[in-house]
Parts: structure tokens; sequence; C-alpha cells
DNA sequence: CACCATGTTCCTTG
DNA sequence: CCAAGGAACATGGT
């Protein structure tokens, strides 16, 4: 589920529900999530603290809750396959649930297919993270700078995180393609105007997903429809919303803009989406 | 059985 | 020290 726009709207969905919550207790299901936390450091912390809030930071969240008078973060990350949602405590839990914290009333529930996420007080991955990408301190001066020190092609240098926070695979074919740039093309060999294109489009993708997965009414308790979904792919909300990946998965569908046919490549062992034709440099 | 999957980190090589 | 490439992590879908 999660690139940057999935996890901000995930945020915004959990800092309502979490809102005056306290952890009862905590139990581990998988302690390979919390690395390099243990489990007892962790029911240590957070038994008994209190929520307070709830910030994104790239794929990140951070959530502060008050403890004995002090403040302690907890980080978490969803990986590729993870989820976290809030559920009646009678509910019952998902196969692959990691980590549960018992609240004063529900529960609030880590869960992770592929066990790539992370539920962690180690914030260490946090303080190497690029500029937020809808902020202001995310400047196309400042970009351009970073690029031009690499010779990775641009599809895989958007996915540095050290770069620009909170881009993914989908998201960086979806970027190019909009600014009509080579998911190839190396990314010190981007000129100015090209970067700064691309500067807008990443803004646009990142922002027009978040106010799509925003109006999209959530569901996060268990179960199959917890509502995070990428463009268009939600079921059943194909009707209120036109398809918006225009690339990604797309591999031998016709370009919107001009018919020929989308290409797959693989780069970095990722798999990378664009139109040869209208992405040339 | 084969290949694919929204991510990060660790290890190696240059 | 740095950049870059590749494997590893673990499970499920097609």
């Amino acid at each position: 589920m999660p690139e940057l726009p999935e996890v901000e709207v995930l945020a915004r969905h959990l800092r309502p529900v979490l809102r005056g919550k306290s952890i009862r207790a905590v139990r581990v299901n998988r302690a390979k999530i919390l690395k390099p936390t243990t489990e007892r450091e962790l029911k240590r912390v957070l038994t008994g603290a209190k929520f307070k809030s709830l910030v994104r930071r790239g794929k990140y969240l951070l959530f502060d809750f008050t403890a004995s008078g002090k403040t302690v973060t907890l980080l978490g990350h969803l990986g590729m396959t993870g989820r976290m949602f809030v559920a009646d405590k009678a509910e019952p839990l998902p196969k692959h649930s990691a980590v549960v914290f018992e609240l004063n009333r529900g529960v609030f529930v880590f869960e992770d297919t592929r066990y790539f996420g992370r539920m962690t007080l180690d914030l260490s991955s946090v303080e190497k993270l690029g500029p937020e990408p809808l902020d202001q301190d995310f400047s196309p001066e400042g970009f351009a700078r970073e690029l031009k020190r690499s010779r990775q092609p641009i599809k895989v240098k958007l996915l540095d995180q050290t770069l620009v926070a909170g881009v993914g695979n989908i998201y960086a074919s979806e970027a190019l393609f909009r600014a009509g740039i080579s998911p190839k093309l190396a990314a010190n060999r981007l000129t100015f105007a090209q970067v700064k294109k691309l500067h807008g489009t990443i803004r646009d993708v990142l922002a027009e997903a978040i106010d799509c997965g925003s109006t999209v009414p959530l569901n996060f308790s268990a179960g199959k429809s917890d509502g995070l979904f990428y463009f268009g792919r939600a079921p059943g909300v194909e009707d209120y919303y036109e398809e918006r990946l225009l690339v990604y998965d797309r591999a031998g569908k016709p370009c919107v803009r001009c018919k020929s046919s989308i290409k797959r490549i693989v780069q970095a062992a990722r798999s990378t989406f664009y139109c040869s034709s209208c992405q040339k440099s």
C-alpha cells in the first residue's frame, strides 16, 4: 500500500481515532518487526502510555506518547504490505498481526503479511531522510544540486529516500511520465528545465493522490477493504474516480497521450513503466 | 513450478 | 569516506 500519499491518508485517519487513547498492554507476535528494539523494551516503555500526536515523515509514521511525564516516540513503517488500524477488541485479528496494542477501548493493530515493516523505538532511519516533497524546503535548486551528484538512472535515484522522502516505485514512474522524462536518463544529465518540471510533477502526483485517497470512505477495520488503495484501484469506487495511474502496471496498454504501447523495463531490480515515445529524454 | 509484488538494509565492489 | 549494485528479508497472488 504505502508510498507517501497512502501513509499520509493513513495518518489523517488515525489521528482522530487514537485521540485520547492509552495503551493498556502490548502484544508482540513477531519481534522481528521491532528491530532493533526488543519486546521487553517496547512493553516497558509503552505500557500505560497515552497517545499525544502523530506525524508523517516520508513513508514513516511518528507516534508520540506520554509515559510518566516523558514523551516517547514510536516509529512505524508499513514496508510493502503493512496496515494499521484500530478495531474493536472482539474482532478477530488478521493472520499476520505483528504487534497489537490493547487500548482503553479497542485495539490498535499493526498487521503485515510480509513482515517488511517496522514498529520500533529506534528513530535513526528518519534522520537520513531528504526533504518532504510537499514542503517549501523541497526546492528545484536543491533538488538539482543533489541530482548532479549521481549518475544513476533518474528513476532509480527517485527511490533514494535521502534525495526526497516518500516517493516509491509507483509514483516515481508516474512523475517521470508526467514530466516527459525518460526513466533511463542519468540523474546528472537532466537539464534544469527538466529538474523544475520533475519537481513540479512529483508534487502534483503526490498531492493529487492524497486528495483522492482522502475522499475515499475509509474502513480500516479488519478485513479486506481497508480503504487504502492507489488511484482507481479501490473496489467499488471506479465510478467515482477516473483511472489516475497513467503508466504504472500498464505495460502493453496504450499511452493516454500518444497511444503507443507502454513499456515495462527493470531497473535496480524493480519494474519501471514508461512511454518510450513521450519520454525520449 | 515460475515469476511477480507499493520497501529498506546490509554487504560487497570499485 | 562515497556511489552503486545486488541479495536478503517473507508471504501470497497469478
